[in-house]
DNA sequence: GCCAACGTTGGC
DNA sequence: GCCAACGTTGGC
């Protein structure tokens, strides 16, 4: 028996969306474009998610994000706030380093090397879309109802997309990647 | 800057 | 386990 197989099975995940037809899993990822946009990761090509402090967020990316994964990247406190690219998971989960550095912001006091509390992935950079697609927007398309980051005050920084919104999202925002990744 | 809508913390 | 106080997110 794999050690996996004796693994305390954690409490039940919520539903995640249905899975593509390539079994990648869509994502969105929230970052305030004056702290790092989608500018600063085509430049930097990949980074680590670093400084996610919300138990929901840091569950995706522990639990969920597999590599290869699609991830729209959204702006906040952004004018206006939108979906302006997409990203791929680059990386296995991992401890976020942050966490450990007493002068980092990130800081964690209560977190120890042996027992770390937030886990991370890495980004890497797929493209910047050629028609961002503004909240606004996205509130406003009918085929993307019930998209979670269009709900009042949905505040995990990393959530699940349903790929059908992805594609949707990446139709009207001219993606050149998105359907290659995702299928559909 | 305002503030609604969260999530977290800690006293009890 | 309850819940008030507090802190944060993020649109506006």
């Amino acid at each position: 028996m794999p050690p996996a197989a004796k693994a305390k099975p954690r409490p039940v995940a919520p539903p995640l969306p249905p899975a593509a037809a390539s079994g990648v899993r869509c994502w969105l990822a929230k970052s305030e474009p004056s702290v790092f946009s989608i500018d600063d990761l085509a430049r930097v090509k990949k980074t680590a998610w670093e400084g996610v402090r919300n138990y929901q967020a840091r569950n995706h990316m522990r639990d969920d994000m597999k590599i290869g994964d699609a991830v729209l990247f959204y702006h906040s406190n952004a004018t206006p706030p939108g979906i302006v690219g997409l990203a791929r998971v680059a990386s296995a989960p991992y401890p976020d380093a942050t966490q450990f550095d007493r002068k980092s912001e990130y800081h964690d006091p209560k977190a120890t090397k042996d027992a770390p509390r937030w886990f991370l992935v890495d980004l890497a950079f797929v493209e910047k879309f050629p028609n961002p697609v503004s909240l606004e927007a996205l509130r406003a398309d009918p085929e993307l109802t019930g998209m979670l980051v269009v709900k009042k005050a949905h505040r995990p920084s990393v959530q699940p997309v349903d790929p059908r919104h992805l594609l949707r999202v990446a139709d009207v925002a001219g993606s050149a990647h998105a359907r290659a990744m995702v299928g559909g």
